[in-house]
DNA sequence: ACGTTATGCGGAGACCTCTCCGCTTACTTT
DNA sequence: AAAGTAAGCGGAGAGGTCTCCGCATAACGT
């Protein structure tokens, strides 16, 4: 049973907080912890990372992102469907801050299947697409990818883009055909 | 002028250093300023962050890879001298704890020249080896190599060790010639 | 040798992350 | 309605990062 004030002060972090990372990307975890008007260790009940709380707060957008697959696979080849997807997911990650730490699992913990599977999920369906249709190389692997995929965010973050150069050639390297 | 005082601290701080980070690669900063005798600010003053104390305490391992770019590539081509490269400086940021995020450029502020120069200057040479004998592409970016390893050494710190197949990846990616 | 000066020292302290545990309280059972 | 119970709360606090600034003192001119 979830106990009533449980799902209440779950709500109103997640409100609080999504006011507060709006505000100031950087906000602490005490002050989005007060302005919620929970204790400490209730936030870090609720979310055991700053990481896990962003991804939360973002999951609409997450999930509009990992949902956006299918169409973009419709539209285009895979790789042009993965070049368009990676530059979603960046530029999502470079405007919500914060977000984009979240997707680094190897770094801390394994992140719950709850938020790090569905972007596994995407990547693995635009590869696989690709592998059908022998465009991209069998043996491409989406954790890979994704870890790849925080070098990108770092790169965005960074003065000077490097982002796309970036990409362009890791999506080379998944091709199995030359494009050059 | 230096004050003696100053090089005295300067150099008890990287030998408390060097034997702390031996002991336990996560020994705090103020656990390193007491074992060596001076305040956190002087600590702070010397090395601004944790990374540029490690890459200070491990310089001579940095020079020692960045400086064996020459024998790699007077023994193979450069595209294997990368690879090997590549190999070694991810083996050696995994085994000394605390290097690997020294080499993440854009995360924070920009390094400061004296440490991350060298790096970027042995990647540098490796790839211009590979674009003068026509195996690497010429808009290859060394910054760009250095942000992805940033992300190998963190798949390289997970449970299971993707940097090999990863770095496969990014070499191919890296290549005039398909070669598969 | 002796002031003068400004370089560098280092600890107090602001603020942070994260944990632990005694108390409160929503739900269940009778 | 009353009592039982365990889920959940939240604040105290341990330990961390990093800054600021009054004070000590090394280097220099005389």
């Amino acid at each position: 049973m979830v106990r009533s004030d449980a799902r209440e002060n779950r709500a109103r972090i997640l409100q609080a907080a999504r006011e507060a990372l709006a505000e100031d990307g950087s906000a602490s975890m005490n002050q989005i912890a007060q302005r919620a008007g929970v204790g400490p260790g209730t936030l870090y009940r609720n979310f055991p990372t700053r990481e896990a709380l962003a991804l939360a707060v973002y999951q609409d957008e997450v999930e509009r992102i990992t949902g956006s697959v299918p169409e973009l696979l419709a539209g285009m080849p895979p790789l042009e469907a993965l070049r368009h997807w990676t530059t979603d997911l960046v530029e999502a990650m470079r405007r919500k801050h914060g977000l984009g730490d979240a997707l680094s699992p190897g770094a801390h913990q394994a992140m719950s299947e709850q938020s790090y599977g569905p972007v596994i999920a995407a990547i693995t369906q635009l590869l696989d697409a690709g592998k059908k249709d022998g465009s991209i190389r069998t043996d491409a692997d989406p954790g890979d990818f994704l870890q790849l995929t925080g070098a990108l965010w770092r790169a965005a973050s960074g003065p000077e883009d490097r982002s796309p150069r970036m990409l362009a050639l890791i999506l080379d390297g998944l091709r199995t055909q030359p494009q050059r």
